[in-house]
DNA sequence: ACCTGAACACCGTTCAAGT
DNA sequence: ACCTGAACACCGTTCAAGT
């Protein structure tokens, strides 16, 4: 609750440990992430790495918290001016691009979909992935059964897409997703 | 080669493995697999183990070979009585019966896909699936730049699936990528 | 209230010694 | 030719001691 008083010392090392990681996982190796480099990277124990965040997807997800409120915000605008569908292809296409360039990005929509991270902003992507279901739903492009979590799963073929057929793979990965989510 | 004159005792050790990682994953933890407790429940060192299966994958793999070489054969009767597309879809939920009970399948099925697992039998799955999608593009129902590692990767979703919410999703999911690999 | 870092636990992998 | 199992390496997690 009232989260008031974190000591300045504190707030600093989440700061670094987030930005060590960012940097671990912009790495040429190919966003390894190993806990114990990211720790003395930024300088901290490991003890306090644990203590701002409890696992590796917790980490993963704040170092990919901007990326991730950058898709979900755009949700809004894009169903403004487009077609349900449309709007999600557009979307995806959107997602697609953020996800070359920074492949980990998926990793964290996998882990926000099946866990309670983002303690202040719960489940936006999943919000806002429903909210262009149900837009879809309601002018008939979308079935009715599916839902967000469904279409999260889906997406998490992405991640294991190898980087070289990236290109090839992924659009063609999301048109099948978008299009087998019509009704029939 | 000619891997002619294998010593009996490596053959027996070989099968006490493969029996005791089916043993460890049948167990009641729910698909665990610790390459140190499979070489202690078959009563070899763990270099035994290391020997026989290089990795992880290619043990999952020997464990669900039986099912996946069931599954591979299943396609071929399917695609003489039924429409590609409905073969397909019958074929998919054969799978998810199999995964239902033996989750590890699945796993077995994306390891398969991107190594060169299955000396004997190369790429079995991929050529089984491929001949599903050649079916299909020959009859129009399927879309013609798809290959069978997007439906692999796909398919990949049902191994993510929570055990609770498999009956109410799994369907639900392959739904969705057998109508989207219609063309459009 | 927060941090440190040694220590622990776990598990995949290797290898010298055996038969 | 194959096996054993101690040993190593790696990494996530904990916790007593410190500030």
């Amino acid at each position: 609750m009232g989260s008031r008083e974190r000591r300045s010392d504190a707030v600093a090392n989440r700061d670094r440990i987030v930005q060590a990681a960012r940097a671990e996982l912009s790495g040429s190796d190919g966003g390894e992430l190993k806990l114990h480099a990211v720790a003395k990277a930024a300088g901290v124990g490991q003890g306090t790495l644990y203590r701002h965040f409890p696992t590796r997807e917790h980490l993963l997800a704040e170092v990919y918290r901007h990326e991730l409120t950058q898709l979900v915000d755009a949700v809004a605008p894009l169903l403004a001016e487009h077609a349900p569908l449309d709007a999600l292809t557009i979307w995806m296409q959107r997602l697609i691009e953020y996800a070359r360039v920074k492949r980990g990005v998926m990793a964290a929509i996998e882990a926000s979909a099946w866990q309670d991270l983002y303690a202040d902003q719960h489940h936006r992507l999943d919000d806002a992935l429903g909210t262009v279901l149900d837009h879809g739903k309601a002018a008939g492009e979308v079935r009715a059964e599916v839902d967000a979590a469904d279409v999260i799963l889906l997406l998490g073929a992405l991640s294991r897409v190898p980087e070289a057929e990236w290109d090839a793979r992924a659009h063609r990965i999301v048109a099948v997703i978008v299009d087998g989510l019509r009704p029939r």
